[in-house]
This record gives C-alpha cells, structure tokens and sequence, in this order.
DNA sequence: GATGAATGAGGGTTCATTCAT
DNA sequence: TATGAATGAACCCTCATTCAT
C-alpha cells in the first residue's frame, strides 16, 4: 500500500504545489502576463517539468479559477443561516476577510478575471446568479420579518462582497497605511470588527 | 503661431489618445498582459508610431497610473467638505460611483497595479498616505462633535473606497446579475442610494 | 521612380528566394518535418526575418502547394492542342520532363502532399477534376477520329503524369543508376525519346 | 519449449506491429515528420514501450526500408523469367500494381526516402544497380531476339517502375478522379490492363 | 515626423530519449 | 518486461524595441 500512495501522494502534493503557483502568478500577472517559467519557478520545477503535468497555461487558469470558486463555495455554505441576519453576517463576513488576508491571491485571481470581461467565466455565470437568488430570497425574508430595513437584496450582496474582497486586492496598501512590514499581515479582527458593524448598523430597521 | 499651435495640439490629442488606449489596455492585462501592438490598434496608429511617441511600455504604464491618481485627487477635492460628514459623504460616494460606472478602466488599471504588489507605487505611497491621514483626521472631528459613532478613521475610508470602487471592477458581473446586456451601463443611482444609505447609516452615532 | 520600384523589387526578391527555399525545404521533409529555420538558412536569412515575411509555416506552404499549381497550369495551356495527339504529346512530355529535371523540387513537393492524403489540396481537387474532365474529352475525339487506339482517357492521363514526374521523384535514383555525380543533371532528350515513344507506339491505333 | 516460443512469438508479433506502424507513419510523414508518439499509437502501445523495443527513430526507420526492399525483391523473383517479354511483363505489372494498391504504404516510405536525395539507402544502392544491369541484360536479349522493339533497357525499368508506383503514391487522387469514396479501394483490374497494354504495344517490334 | 524592415530575447509547447522503479 | 517521470533540445511564433530611410 505504501508505495502506491506514496506515488499517488507525490504526484498529488506536485499538482498541489503548482496550482499554489499558478493562482499566484495568475493573481500578479493575469491570464497573458503570467509566463510558464515563472509558474514553474514559483512552484521550483523545471519548464519542461510543470508541462508534464498540464496541458496548457490556459487550462491551468480554468483549473485555478474552478478551485477558487469551490474554496468560496464551501465557505458559504459551511456557514450557519438559521439565527438571523446578525449571527450570519457576524460569522460570513469574518471567515470571509480571514481567508481573505491569508490568502489574498485567491480573491485577486478572480478580480483579475473579471476585470477581463470574465471570459472564462461565462459558463460558471448562470449557477452564480442561481446562488445569488436564493441569497437575495433569504434576505427578504429578514426584511419581511422586520430583523432588517428594506434595501435591495442583490446590491447588498455586492457590498458585503466589496467589503470583504477589499483587503485581499489591496493588502499592500492596506499594509503600508497601517505602517506594517511588506509580509506582515495585518491583524483581521479589527477589520472585521469594523466592517461587521458597518454592514450591522447600516442594515438595521 | 498658430502653426505651432496646431502642432502642439495635434501632439497633444494623440497623446491623449494613447493614454486612453493604454489604460484600457493596462486594466485589461496588465502591464506584463498589455502589448504595445494591442495599445496601438486601440489608439488607431501603427505599433511603430506608437513607440515613436513613447519611450518604452514600462514609462507608459507610470503614465497612466500617473493620469489616474489626478483624476482622482481632483474628483476627492473638488467634494465640498465644510458642510458635515452626511453632505460630504453623499457628494462624494455619488461622484466616486457615477465616475467609476462611466470609466471602469480607470479602476481597473488601479487595482491591478496594486494587486501586483504596487511596484510603480512606491513613490506614490507617502503622499497618498500623507492624504489619507488628513481626511482621518476630518472624521475624528466629526466623531469628537458626535456627528458620527466613533469608528477607525483609516478603515472606515478603506470602506468607502471598496464600496465605489466594487462597481468599476466587476462590472461585468453586475451587469450579469442585474440582467442587463454586454455593453449596456447600469443605472448608477439606485446603486448610489444603496451604498451611500449603508455608509450613512452605518455611522449614526 | 527607382527607389519605390527598388523597395518594392527587393520584396518581390525575398520573397521568391523565400519561396524557393520553402518548396526545396517542404519537398524534402514534408510539412510536419521542415522547419522555419531551415527554410530560413536555405534563404539566407534568420529565422526571425524569416517569420517577418510570412504569416506562418502552414501558409507558407499553402502558398508554395498554390505556386506549384500555376507553373503546371501554365506548362500545360502553352501547350498547343489542335494539331492532334503526337505533336501534342510530343510536345507536352517534352516540356513536363524538362521541367522536372530542372525543378524536380516542385514535383517533390506535390506528391509528398498527395501521399500524406492531400489535405491541403482538397479545394483545388474539383477544379483539378474539371481539367481532367477537359482533357478527357479531347483524348475521346482522337479515339473517336481513329487517331489513336481506345484508352481510358483518365487513365491514360495518370500514366503520362506517372512517367513525367517519376524522373522528378527519383532523380537520385536515376543519376546512379546512369552513373552521374552527385549534382549532374542528366541530359533530359534521351529519356524524353523513350517516354514519348512509349506512349506514341503504346497509343497506335 | 512452448513458453519461450510463445515469448519469442510474442515479441515478433509486437515487432511486426511496430514496423507496420512505422511504415504508414514514416510514408505518410517522412523521417522527421514521423513522430514516435504517432508511431506508437498506430501500434496501440505507449511511447515509453515503443523506445523499449526500438534503439531509436533513425533505425526503426532504417528497418522499415530495409523490410521494404525485401518486399519487392521477393515480389521480383517470384515472377517467372523464361517465358518471354509479354508473359513476364503482365504479371510482373498485375503483381506490383495490385501490391501498390493494397499496400501504397510501401511505395510511399520508399518514395519519400528516394526524395530526399535518400540518404539512407547508399549502401542499398550498388546492389540494387546490380539487379538493375542483370534485368537489363535480359531487356538486351528480349530486343535481340526480335521480341520487344530496341530500346534503353534502363529507363524501361524506370518507366515500369513509374507506371506501378504512381497508383500507390497518388492513390488519394485516384480515389478522388474515379469519384471513389475516401477509404475505397479502386480495382486494379482496369489499371492493369490499361498500364500492360500501354506498355506491351510500347514495345512492340 | 513617420514608416517598413529588422532583431534578440523570450513566449508556450513538443519531441526523442533516458531514468527510476 | 514494462511504465510513469523526467529532461535538454528544439520547435513555431510573438514581443518590445531599434534601424534605416
């Protein structure tokens, strides 16, 4: 048993270590400016190596942006929804800026996709505006339960989603303005905190 | 003179178009992605005009960020600001939104450059920083005269900054969401009503 | 008038040696195995000048299979037709082994496309089938005058291209067997003796 | 004695698959053109087996020619000689061009080494010369016996040789002139009788 | 000022072959 | 015997930039 895994692992821990590689090239460089070499010494392969294992940068992107879009999925979803707007609120948007500031390449890899004009994206558009129904069909819900004051359930979708995304696409700044070393992460609770009551406050009745 | 004139306007038009172009170009890819040949096609002139009226892609890209920031600083100035944070907010959360639905690209180009880790911003950085910190110390004057819940001064303009700038980047997918066509602008006022109603209210005291 | 026509005459110039090269390149690896920089090396230029010149190696072998085409054309109208079938054949072989000899390279290059299937040639295939059809029915009116015995007409069309390219394909072949230098051309007027006997008696009524 | 048998069997078995896969590979390719990979999947095993079997390309496709020229010495001497120039002729032509049109493969691979100034076939030429001046010998005797017309005994053999190896080479046009389908297999009868009688009356006293 | 030609460096990818097991 | 992993060389082609006129 021990080999076979151990052959099964390794290969498994390789792709793992490149697709790291690759959402953080992807993330800096986007789709065009993202080079195979630097994914490979990213990822401390060989050229010719990292092309044994995909088939193409291109694919290597599709791959990258499906993983991101099942790390959010899983994300959402483990998140409690039955104690009301607050508790949710409360418990979405601090895993949401946590995984944010440790792994800001993930939100800047599909920020950077989109700014595109999403093109690779197209496909994954109609089940994402599915989840965003139902979504806003839970936050009428509250406003109709009077737990919040009426507001329109997708924009508010799209703020909490700004909130949240922010830190991760401008760490640097946000690193620099809070007068922190170039690697240092910035404590999340504070950031939390306050974007929590922001979004609180801003939606009571 | 005006010979020279014309000239110097002529000049001066192309210039402008160039920038524009790469801009578009930039937000798009990037500056690793972006390719002199694309920037050229957009501003409607050979590639080797192009760099006939360019040193080289790299100063082109500290260009237009450069173009940016002016934008910017003037649309921040140009918000009346004696008049009490709800006034200056509304103001300025309006004009921030409208600007960034009517020119998404400039965000874009932006956020992209910090998402790379801002290297072309380093110079940039203590002045924005000097700029920030005056407009925090605006807001603790208006949480010292209760006008507002006290808040960090610094995140709260991180807020503001994600809410407006959410539009610009992901337009595509807001357009999506909201049903409306490729090219097709959305409304930027019912968006502003929802941001700014979040952001006011947020900070009732 | 010099220098336009100068500049123009020396892109013309690159451009046929460039052609040249390719045919010599293509006839002898075939599509798949020629390469750009031997095609570039035969011309004298680099690889990148090479590349600046054509749009890339599959069109420029369409171009080349396209130039083949239009010398045979030609070889076969100047042709003249309506003196019957020997001084017809007579003239027509004549010609087409001539051409061989000096440019077996271009017959080369055609049959390696028809043996690898002819997938660049399938559009020109139903015109190709007219001049066939064409020929054919001329070869039916000297049976049908009793000049020459009844053949298959098609047929008949394929052995005369049989026995003109042959020498063409196999040109090294034949310098051995008839013990020439590496470089020697053989002297085409005694094999244009047999071939035309050959078919002429082969045809007699 | 059976187990190694098989074993042996086994191998040549795969050996011959191997060498089949590599003459339609290389006659449809050439030797650069030709891919391993393409090799082995015509042969319906992996790359890394197939270099397991093979040295390399270069002597696979030595083999290949190799196995070729056995093929047609064999489908020489088997034709009876002492019957005269017609009896020799018809079934020597029936045997080549039916072989041409069932294995045009062959004629291919050895066509297109021929075409590349055949660079491996040096040291198969001198005694391919050999049989070419033995055969000639006997064409001498055929013409002073009165039986065939004189003629250069050399380029008979040539010509022959164009006539039976065009159907093979230019099959796809064939197909295409006869308004035969993509896989079909034209009948060679017609071919045959069409080719012997150019050639019988070609040579008649 | 403007433009076609040219180029060295690098882009992604494939290849025949070897290694390690 | 057999096979997944690995690799250096080469492949076609594009790029930002410079040259020459």
């Amino acid at each position: 048993m021990s080999a076979r895994s151990d052959l099964a692992t390794r290969r498994e821990e390789l792709m793992a270590q490149i697709r790291q590689a690759a959402i953080e090239e992807f993330a800096e460089n986007g789709l065009r400016g993202a080079s195979t070499q630097a994914i490979a010494d990213r990822a401390g392969i060989s050229k010719t190596k990292l092309h044994y294992y995909i088939a193409s940068k291109e694919e290597l992107y599709e791959q990258s942006l499906q993983s991101i879009i099942e790390i959010w999925s899983e994300l959402f979803h483990e998140t409690a929804t039955d104690e009301g707007p607050e508790a949710f609120l409360r418990s979405y948007i601090g895993r949401k800026i946590r995984h944010s500031l440790e792994h800001p390449e993930v939100a800047r890899l599909f920020t950077n996709e989109v700014m595109r004009g999403a093109p690779m994206l197209r496909d994954y558009w109609p089940s994402s505006r599915e989840a965003t129904m139902k979504a806003a069909e839970r936050v009428r819900g509250w406003v109709e339960a009077g737990l919040i004051r009426p507001v329109d359930p997708v924009l508010l979708q799209f703020n909490i989603w700004a909130l949240t995304q922010h830190y991760a696409l401008h760490l640097t700044e946000v690193r620099f303005m809070l007068g922190l070393g170039d690697e240092a992460s910035p404590d999340p609770e504070p950031i939390i905190a306050e974007v929590t009551e922001l979004v609180l406050r801003g939606l009571r009745p």
